[in-house]
DNA sequence: CTTAAGATCGCCT
DNA sequence: GGCGATCTTAAGT
C-alpha cells in the first residue's frame, strides 16, 4: 500500500493547490455504490483580490463561509439546479478555492452511466456539473472535509505536462476574465472545453 | 459540426 | 427582484 500522503496536496499556494489535484483521484461513495475519477481540469479561485471569486473582497455570507476554514474542506454551491465542487485550499482566514472542472472515470462506470444517462462516456464528467451528477456529490457535501468517509481525494500521479489558460464562463469580471488560473491535463479527452 | 435559447432556483441586495 | 464558476435540446450550416 503506497503512502497516500493526503494532507500535502491541500497545502501550498491556491495556484499550486490547483495543479497538485491534478491526476489526483476523487472519490465518492453513497448506498448505491462508489464511483471515482482522476482530477484532469481545475481553476483556482483567489478570494480578496479576485473579482471572479465569490469570497471577492473577503465577502464572508452563508455561501462563502466554509471557504474561511482550512484547506481540504468542501465548498459546494447550486447554480442553475446544478451542484458544482471546490476544494477549500487557503490558510483559516483565506477565502480561497479550487473548482474541479473534469473528471477522467475510472471506478463505478456503470453507476455514472445510471445516473448521467447519456449516449457516450465522454460525456459522463466532461464538466463541473456533470461530474458532480455523476459522483453523487450534493449540497449535503457542503463543509465537509476531502478525508472523510464518503467523499474524500486520494493522490495520484501528476501528469506529465499541465497547460494553463483563462477561466471559463466568467465573461462579466473585468480584469479576472484573462487570468490563467485554468488548469488542466495537456491533450486528455475528458477536459471540458 | 456550431450556435442559441430556455430551464429553474438558491443566494444576495 | 436579479443574477449566475452550467447543461441540454433544438435548429441551422
Amino acid at each position: 500500500m503506497e503512502c497516500r500522503d493526503v494532507e500535502k496536496i491541500f497545502y501550498g499556494s491556491t495556484l499550486q493547490v490547483a495543479q497538485n489535484l491534478l491526476g489526483c483521484l476523487l472519490v465518492k461513495e453513497t448506498k448505491d455504490g462508489k464511483a471515482a475519477g482522476k482530477i484532469v481540469e481545475t481553476e483556482a479561485y483567489l478570494g480578496e483580490e479576485d473579482r471572479a471569486a465569490h469570497s471577492f473582497e473577503n465577502k464572508r455570507t452563508k455561501r462563502t463561509e466554509i471557504m474561511f476554514h482550512a484547506p481540504g474542506h468542501v465548498y459546494v454551491f447550486e447554480m442553475h439546479t446544478h451542484c458544482l465542487v471546490n476544494v477549500v485550499s487557503a490558510p483559516a482566514g483565506v477565502p480561497q478555492a479550487v473548482l474541479i472542472r473534469a473528471l477522467e472515470p475510472v471506478e463505478g462506470i456503470d453507476l455514472m452511466r445510471s445516473r448521467r444517462k447519456r449516449p457516450k462516456d465522454i460525456e459522463l464528467t466532461n464538466g463541473p456539473g456533470k461530474l458532480t451528477k455523476a459522483l453523487g456529490i450534493t449540497m449535503e457535501d457542503y463543509g465537509r472535509h476531502f478525508s472523510g468517509e464518503t467523499l474524500y481525494i486520494m493522490k495520484g500521479k501528476r501528469p506529465e505536462e499541465i497547460s494553463s489558460g483563462p477561466r471559463i464562463g466568467i465573461e462579466n469580471t473585468g480584469e479576472a476574465k484573462d487570468y490563467p488560473y485554468r488548469f488542466w491535463e495537456t491533450e486528455n479527452r475528458f477536459i471540458s472545453k
